[in-house]
DNA sequence: GGCGTGACTTGAA
DNA sequence: ATTCAAGCCACGC
């Protein structure tokens, strides 16, 4: 379990993001202990189809959907986070510190 | 089996 | 203040 224990510690954080919250791949990195490795994260997110995780509200450090690319359509993520009530113009969350949820604070190890 | 790439971040020059 | 570079680990060729 010490193979996917970092990918599903990814996923299962992920999955804990409240509706309308964001977070960062670093943030997730970070709360997992592996701070320097948010690019782990990123590919975790890659298997995330095949689990329930909602990527699309898991985005870069400056709130940018990086990886709306990998979404289904081009501007799905855009339109989930806005769904959501999260404002996005050109691929860049609006007030992202606002809708920031930091794992690390809000769960506080809790895990 | 080695090299490059990738949904990133942080730190130093 | 900004720009450049290195680090991290897994997967593809």
């Amino acid at each position: 379990m010490d193979n996917t224990n970092f990918f599903d510690k990814v996923y299962e954080v992920a999955q804990l993001i409240p509706y309308g919250r964001v977070t960062s791949y670093g943030a997730i990195a970070k709360y997992l202990g592996a701070a320097r490795s948010a690019r782990m994260v990123g590919w975790a997110m890659n298997n995330s189809h095949t689990k329930d995780v909602p990527a699309h509200r898991v985005v870069n450090r400056v709130g940018v959907l990086t990886g709306k690319h990998h979404f289904d359509g081009t501007n799905l993520m855009q339109q989930l986070l806005e769904n959501e009530g999260v404002k996005v113009v050109d691929n860049q969350i609006v007030d992202f510190a606002k809708h920031f949820w930091d794992p690390v604070k809000e769960l506080s190890g809790d895990l």
